[in-house]
DNA sequence: CTGAAAGCGCTAACAC
DNA sequence: GTGTTAGCGCTTTCAG
C-alpha cells in the first residue's frame, strides 16, 4: 500500500536511498538505514512487484509447466514440485505450478509476456511440441526428462537404464529367472515418454545379459487395469516368479488382485515397482522410489543457471531411483516338482 | 520482444491506438485496426505483463495457495486444481498453484506486493492462521473449506453432513445395522480439518437416527495404516458388516488387507469410502467421489466475484459428494446362525 | 476516431 | 554515502 516515495519522505531521504536499502544494492550508513527501516515498518511497506519487475526486466518467478487436464500430479509429482519450490526459494525465486495445455497459445503467452524468468518442463515426451515452443522463445528453460534429441537443452532425468538394471540384477540374485516386465500402454493422447522406452530397452538388454527370455506385459495406468492384468496372469497360469513394474498407478492393483486370487506375496511371486512415488505408499508393495525431490531441485538449479550464466555448459544429469523398499520382494520359489 | 511503440510506428498510428486494439478498450476503424494487427503480427508483438500490470493496477493472476511440504496434491486435489484453472481461464485470469508455508512471510509477501489479484485457499483448517493473514490483507480471497467461524468469508465446502447421511442411509437400506466409521487420526502437524469434525458428527447423528450403536475407528492417512486397522478388525472378530471410511489414503489399504485376510468383499463386508478422488481409483473400492472440479470452479468464481463486485454478498456454498461407484458395496450378510 | 502526455512504482546510471 | 532523474512498457484521461 505504501510506496517507496512515502517511505522516503517519512525517513527524510531520497527514494533512491530507500531502494538501496530495500535491495541491498549499495551501501548505506547504519544511521540512515535504521531510519529507512523504521519508516518502512511504520508504513507497512512492501515493494510493488510489477513496478520492480518492469524496472529491472526480471520477475524472479519461475514456472513449473504442468500439463493441465492430462497428467495428475500425484506421488512423485508432488515431491518434485515441493523440491523445486524449495530450491527456488533458496535461490531467491518463487516457483509456481503453471497449468498449460500443449497448445501454442498458452506457452507463447507465458514466455512472450515476460511473466516469468524461466520455465521448468515436466513430463517431457520424446516428441514434445512444448519443447519446440520453448526453443523458439528466448525464455531460459530446463526439462525433466528428455526429448528424442536432447542436445542443446538443459535437462535432468531419471536413469531408467541403471534402475532397471539394478532391479533385474537384484531379482536374479534372489534366484529369479522368469522375470516379467509390466509397462504402461500408449494412451493415444500423448506421444511416448522417453523413460518408458529406455526402461523397456534396458529390460530387454538385462534379459539378454542374464540369459533369460523376456516376458513383456502392458496395461493402462490405473488400479483397475492392474487388476485385470494380474487376473490374466493367474488365469493363464503364468510361470513368472517376479514382476518388474514400470507403471506407477497400476502396481497397487496388480498386487491387490494377486493377493485376492490367492497368491502369497512374495513367497509365490515377487513384485517390484519402479519409479513409484516415495512416501506413504503401501508397504506391501516393494518399490524403487523415483528421486522426485532431487529432480525438482536439479531442474530448478538448471534453469536458474541458464538465467544467470547463459554461457555455462548445459546441465544434463541422470539420477537413478533409490533401492527397493517394501515387502513384495523375496527369493524365487522352488520350482514345483 | 517488440514494444507497443514499435508496433505503433510500423502501423503509422499512435501508441494509444495500439493499446485500444490490443485491449478492445475503444472503437477503432476497421482500416486502422487492420494495419495495427498486421504490424503486431509482423513484429510478433506480445504485451509486456509487468508494464501492463503496473499501469492497470491488476495482474489478472490468481493464486491457489498450496500448503507446501504438508499436503499432497493427489486425487481430488488435482481435480480441484484443474477445475479451478479452467474456470479462471474462462473468466480471463490465469490461476497458478502457489506453494506457501503456513508462516506469515510468504503469504504477506504474496498479498502485499500485488503479485496476484486474488487468492483461493485450499485445505482450510478449523483454526487457520493463513485465513487471519488473508483477512488482514486487502487481497480478495475465497476458502475451500471453512474455519470454525466462517462468517465474513467467501467459501465453498464439501457437504460432509449430507454425504455421510447419504452413505449411512444407503447402507441401512442394504440391510446393514453394524456400520462402523473410519476416520483419520490427528497427525499432530495441523489443526483439525473442519470436514472431518462435521462428518464425524453426522455419523453419530445418523447412528442415533437409525438406532444403531456407533463404532468409531481411526487410523493414519496411508495404506499401511489402513492395513493395520483391517488386520485388527479381523483379529478382534469385529461384527461390523459395513465400513464408512472418511480417510482417502487409508481406504485402499483397508480393502487390500481385508481381501488378503480372506474376507470376501462385499459379501462379508461392505466398504464405502467418502470424499475419495474421482477418476482412476481402484474399481474394487466403492467410493463417493468428492466434487473436486466443481469446488475448484466455484472457488474461482467466488474470488473473481469478490474482485469484480466487492459489494455483492459473500458466496458460501456446500456441495455433496457424488453417489457411490465401485464394487465393495452390497447387502448385509445374513447373520451367522 | 485518434493522438499527446501524464503517470503507474521502482531501478540504476550519473552526479555531487 | 546520498540525491536527481531518466526511463521500464503500457494505460487512460483529455483534447482535438
Amino acid at each position: 500500500m505504501a510506496t517507496m516515495q512515502q517511505v522516503a519522505e517519512r525517513a527524510g531521504v531520497s527514494i533512491a536511498t530507500v531502494s538501496f536499502v530495500v535491495n541491498g544494492t549499495k551501501h548505506v550508513t547504519d544511521e540512515t538505514r535504521a531510519r529507512v527501516e523504521a519508516a518502512m515498518r511504520d508504513l507497512g511497506y512492501a515493494r510493488h512487484h510489477a513496478a520492480s519487475a518492469l524496472a529491472r526486466g526480471r520477475t524472479n518467478i519461475l514456472a513449473l509447466l504442468y500439463p493441465a487436464l492430462e497428467s495428475d500430479l500425484s506421488g512423485s509429482g508432488v515431491q518434485f514440485f515441493t523440491g523445486a519450490a524449495e530450491r527456488a526459494r533458496e535461490r531467491g525465486y518463487t516457483l509456481v505450478l503453471w497449468p498449460a495445455r500443449n497448445d501454442a497459445g498458452e506457452i507463447a503467452e507465458l514466455t512472450a509476456t515476460g511473466l516469468v524468468d524461466g520455465v521448468v518442463l515436466m513430463e517431457v515426451q520424446l516428441d514434445d511440441p512444448r519443447v519446440d515452443l520453448l526453443r523458439a522463445s528466448t525464455t531460459p528453460f530446463a526439462l525433466i526428462g528428455r526429448t528424442a534429441d536432447p542436445s542443446g537443452t538443459a535437462w535432468v532425468d531419471i536413469d531408467f537404464e541403471a534402475t532397471v538394471d539394478d532391479a533385474v540384477d537384484r531379482l536374479v540374485a534372489l534366484g529369479h529367472r522368469a522375470i516379467a516386465y509390466v509397462e504402461g500402454e500408449p494412451d493415444g493422447r500423448s506421444s511416448p515418454h522417453g523413460g518408458a522406452a529406455r526402461a523397456h530397452a534396458a529390460y530387454l538388454a538385462a534379459a539378454a545379459r542374464h540369459g533369460f527370455a523376456p516376458r513383456l506385459l502392458a496395461c493402462a495406468g490405473d488400479a483397475g487395469a492392474g487388476r485385470s492384468l494380474a487376473s490374466r496372469l493367474v488365469d493363464e497360469g503364468s510361470d513368472a516368479t517376479a514382476l518388474v513394474v514400470v507403471n506407477e498407478h497400476a502396481a497397487p492393483g496388480i498386487l491387490a488382485e494377486l493377493a485376492q486370487r490367492g497368491r502369497t506375496i512374495p513367497a509365490d511371486l515377487s513384485v517390484l515397482s519402479i519409479g513409484t512415488s516415495p512416501g506413504a505408499a503401501d508397504p506391501a508393495l516393494a518399490r524403487m522410489p523415483s528421486p522426485g525431490a532431487e529432480l525438482g531441485r536439479l531442474g530448478v538449479d538448471a534453469v536458474i543457471d541458464r538465467i544467470e550464466n547463459p554461457d555455462r555448459p548445459l546441465p544434463q544429469t541422470l539420477i537413478p531411483c533409490g533401492p527397493p523398499e517394501g515387502d513384495s520382494l523375496g527369493p524365487a520359489p522352488r520350482p514345483a516338482g
